[in-house]
DNA sequence: TCCTAACTCCGTATGCCGTACGGAAAAACG
DNA sequence: CGTTTTTCCGTACGGCATACGGAGTTAGGA
């Protein structure tokens, strides 16, 4: 990455901030910086991010491929832009209610954005662009839970939690969602062919708690699986064991005050 | 995907317990399938699953490309196989100790497979390929958790919810070693590039927030994020969660029993 | 007014990818 | 010994990102 390209970027990022820039030479733009990213994102919502291709972008708007790399420098900054637009889709209004409800809106806001775009799971990015979205985002993540009892270490790390743990449960939504599209086969149709083939090659008798409770639970799901389901569970227990970490937090510091 | 596939691949994962076939007319093959799914690992551990090519493998073992498809159908069939096999890296030793310590096993190992072989976060597959050691293992974790208070269906979510986090909380750990082996810089010479700019385009005032809260995150961490310390707190909470879960069920157990 | 620098758009080329197809050689069976 | 089956491989097709250079267009400066 060049350091150039890291301030072409973040200016592309910030471009409604910064306003258009005047007075440049050569033939004006056939579209905007907007209409680029917005074209990339109808690709990637279509196709997901291993089939989005430059290619697809500018036949969707009528250029020519090499036209592309006049208004982003490549394919991996354009997805930069497009992550901090669909951030952009949310409003972002001060979360309210009690704190239990808050933690849940911070789980269920991230729940949401992924399964509007579930690309946004396959962008491996560890450094990410900061642009303008994010960061009104991170500050409404942190706003929701200030003065909840939380350290600020806490803070960064109970949204990171909530975040985490709800792109991980839309990640099996998704991809519940794309099995069934393209393979064009359900759960149970995919199970009548696995079925009798495994029961041949499965020594008896060799699974048995697996056995009895994948029995259960696939008769519960009616499918392979219910992320949904698991959302909610998975959310109530962590909504749990954050009430009990302030909890014991407030106890502590009432003991401190009584020894201090 | 064609039924004659799964049939042909599901006796490829199970290939140990089937034996080895006998009398194939045409020439002998000049490796096993076990030796071709290894060099696949190794191709995968190196380069990461985007990069990994049936080429790269075909190289290693010093066969030509076309050749591999005569030991397995396909790129994501070889994938499938290279899965199981990675899975049976493990020993699945019964879990032992106090049922928290057993749940954070059930994490912990997760942690461990995937860090292991980053390249299994990059496996996109809703529908698995049932093999043995994939099996074995989710027979594992469920006798882990057997006879704790779990419902059959709660054992499911349970074993759900703890992989599901394990694996996020390693998907960004890996991330961090691979940012900082590509691109050859360090998290703070990452921010040295980034905040200059971003002070230019920044609203001042406008993260009160998430600048106090960054502060105290990047001085404690000294870096963007520290997956290792995220995954002690997010294991942590989870476990008070499922504690507060058994107790409340074990009272509303002996409540009953007073009723009836 | 006119020249020139800057910019957009695009054609071409390079080096990757998975895999379909068909041919040559080798081994085992009848 | 011929036939069948199987391995190994060469070639080809259609996909990908992007480096490079050229043609045409526009705005600013002389």
């Amino acid at each position: 990455m060049e350091i150039g390209d890291v301030d072409r970027t973040l200016a592309l990022l910030w471009r409604r901030t910064l306003g258009t820039p005047q007075g440049s030479r050569g033939p004006r733009q056939r579209f905007t910086v907007d209409e680029v990213v917005r074209a990339a994102i109808e690709v990637a919502d279509a196709d997901g991010l291993p089939a989005f291709s430059m290619r697809k972008v500018a036949d969707r708007l009528g250029l020519k491929l090499m036209s592309i790399y006049t208004y982003v420098p490549g394919r991996s900054e354009l997805i930069g832009l497009m992550v901090d637009e669909v951030i952009g889709e949310d409003a972002f209004r001060p979360a309210t209610g009690t704190l239990r409800q808050r933690l849940a809106a911070i789980a269920r806001q991230a729940w949401d954005e992924v399964m509007r775009h579930p690309w946004l799971l396959q962008v491996e990015e560890y450094r990410p662009w900061i642009g303008p979205n994010g960061s009104a985002k991170y500050e409404w993540q942190l706003s929701a839970i200030d003065g909840a009892g939380f350290t600020d270490l806490e803070m960064d790390q109970v949204v990171t939690l909530l975040v985490g743990f709800a792109q991980n449960a839309a990640r099996a939504a998704v991809a519940a969602r794309r099995a069934a599209e393209q393979t064009q086969m359900t759960d149970a149709e995919w199970w009548e062919i696995n079925a009798p083939v495994l029961e041949r090659l499965m020594p008896p008798g060799a699974y048995p708690v697996s056995g009895r409770v994948g029995q259960v639970a696939g008769e519960t799901y009616n499918a392979l699986a219910d992320p949904e389901r698991s959302f909610q569970f998975g959310l109530e227990r962590i909504l749990d064991g954050l009430a009990f970490l302030l909890d014991r937090s407030l106890l502590d510091r009432s003991l401190l005050d009584r020894d201090g």
